[in-house]
RNA sequence: GUGGUUGUAGCUCAGUUGGUUAGAGCGUCGGAUUGUGGUUCCGAAGGUCGCCGGUUCGAGCCCGGUCUACCACCCCA
């Protein structure tokens, strides 16, 4: 049979995983620097853990785990009947009749998960991190895969926006850090919540604001006309309509947004809250911090600050990262008045878009130091106990196992990134001494002692 | 989940209205060079033309299906 994975998912070779391991590893240092705690839940949750938290859409995308055993048989008599008979089955009955498991949508909702469970045991605000695979039903495209890294930091149990303001200073070092300008897109849901308001359509909070969301892909007259489908009035469009006069950075939209939404109380708060954060974030060093009323958003469980992080440079064209603040997230779970905020890095669209701008250091996979060449059975057999006293010096070393021709050898070094190949021939061990050569330097090598070429390679 | 594009050597790609034995560059391997690579020269290997089926005397090329990657929706990291 010929060998394949399912779609949407990928092998990491040594040469990617030393990059991915690079961009873990970074972000991780960041968040304990920040103080979070790590955490890992299991891969599979139950089915009704996930169902309902991330809207209609997201509940499509939940990869459910057939039951084991003859699901078929554990059916229920009359949905089986239906079936026989050919009538329709609501597609979420049949899925919760045949799986009870799924694999994880996000690290958000088991996170949520955990701290009820934990709840008498954790010391409040909690704050964790979590680096693990989320899995989802896509269909697969650039940057969009089935299997892919999250990289959440959240804090619960405390609502000041001090949070979102470290949050942001994180995301600002975590870039920094991996030499990449992005922009921070912030928003808050209870702005959105006043636009529905003043428009006169509360209710159609969620579907103005998915509207929104599109802004600058599609324009103005169809976001509109998306409103209008899903039944908003034409008044409320009308008076929806100052915001897509609004341009500018956060303190010229402001005072127009104070104005506008001065009915509403919520938006009010909303807008004292972004004013706050803009003014206690101060200055970043690689990430800029733009305000954006469109950005919106789809998961349901956002109720203030909302987050997106897009890449400066490169083509990807989706975010890099996201996050924001849900008041009630673990409400569900029997746990009320928790609120939260999190983010999360996109681990595999951060490493698309390093790659693609050229931004991964180039000696990731230069641990080898040194590479001591084989001539023979007589000589490899000396060259072991050189090896083992130049380990012992804490230097990465290694022999190379066959005795072919030295510029066989020379190409392994260099394709490995190793900066100094050692020789040890008859004449070098009648002498007891070795030849140093670098690689790259276009020299011959030197005749040196052992001790010589330790101190030479730990002064780099 | 809906609609579309794509697939030829390890990589990037040619391949004529359907016509004999499917090519190039790069890379790989061998030699020139048995202790000094990256340049140069010579040579070689490497293909079920994504897979299955159909049309045809004949299919890499046309048709159907399928898988993959990608694109637009949808949604999102």
């Amino acid at each position: 049979m010929k060998p394949s994975i399912p779609k949407g998912t990928r092998d990491f070779g040594p040469q990617e995983m030393l990059r991915r391991k690079y961009i873990f590893s970074t972000i991780e240092q960041v968040f304990q620097r920040y103080g979070f705690l790590p955490l890992e839940t299991p891969a599979i949750e139950n089915l009704e853990t996930l169902t309902g938290k991330y809207g209609e859409e997201g509940d499509r995308l939940i990869f459910k785990i057939l039951n084991s055993g003859d699901a078929w048989k554990e059916v229920s008599p009359q949905v089986k009947e239906k079936l026989v008979r050919g009538e329709e089955v609501h597609p979420g009955k049949l899925a919760a009749e045949l799986s009870e498991k799924a694999l994880r949508y996000d690290l958000t909702v088991p996170f949520a998960r955990y701290v009820v469970m934990n709840q008498n045991e954790l010391a409040f605000p909690f704050k964790r991190y979590q680096i693990q695979p989320v899995w989802r039903a896509d269909r697969p495209q650039k940057g969009r895969y089935r299997e892919f890294y999250q990289c959440d930091a959240d804090m619960i149990g405390s609502t000041s926006l001090l949070n979102e303001v470290e949050l942001i200073a994180l995301f600002d070092e975590v870039f920094t850090a991996l030499g990449l300008s992005v922009v921070i897109k912030i928003n808050d849901r209870k702005v959105l919540s006043g636009i529905a308001e003043v428009s006169g359509q509360p209710e159609k909070v969620v579907d103005m604001v998915t509207a929104i969301d599109k802004l600058d892909k599609i324009g103005r007259e169809k976001v509109e006309e998306e409103m209008r489908t899903k039944g908003i009035s034409d008044d409320a469009i009308t008076r929806i309509a100052p915001l897509f006069a609004l341009s500018g950075s956060w303190n010229d939209q402001r005072p127009q947004l104070e104005r506008w939404l001065s009915s509403s109380t919520i938006a009010q708060q909303g807008l004292k809250d972004l004013a706050f954060t803009f003014e206690a974030v101060g200055s970043l060093k690689s990430a800029k911090l733009e305000f954006d009323p469109t950005l919106a958003r789809g998961l349901d469980y956002y109720t203030g600050a909302i987050f997106e992080v897009k890449s400066a440079e490169g083509t990807m064209p989706g975010s890099i990262c996201g996050g924001g603040r849900y008041d009630d997230l673990t409400g569900v779970f029997g746990l009320k008045g928790m609120s939260g905020v999190g983010i999360s890095f996109g681990a595999d669209r951060i490493y698309d878009v390093l790659l693609e701008t050229n931004k991964f250091p180039a000696d990731l996979g230069a641990s080898t130091k040194l590479l001591f060449a084989n001539f023979g059975e007589a000589e490899a057999l000396h060259c072991l106990k050189l090896l083992r006293q130049v380990r012992e010096a804490g230097i990465a070393a290694e022999l190379y196992p066959d005795a072919v021709k030295l510029p066989k050898q020379f190409t392994y070094a260099e394709k490995r990134s190793i900066p100094y190949v050692v020789i040890v021939g008859e004449t070098e061990m009648k002498e007891s001494k070795v030849t140093l050569k670098r690689m790259g330097a276009g020299e011959k090598g030197e005749l040196l002692s052992m001790e010589q070429v330790i101190e030479r390679i730990n002064n780099g």
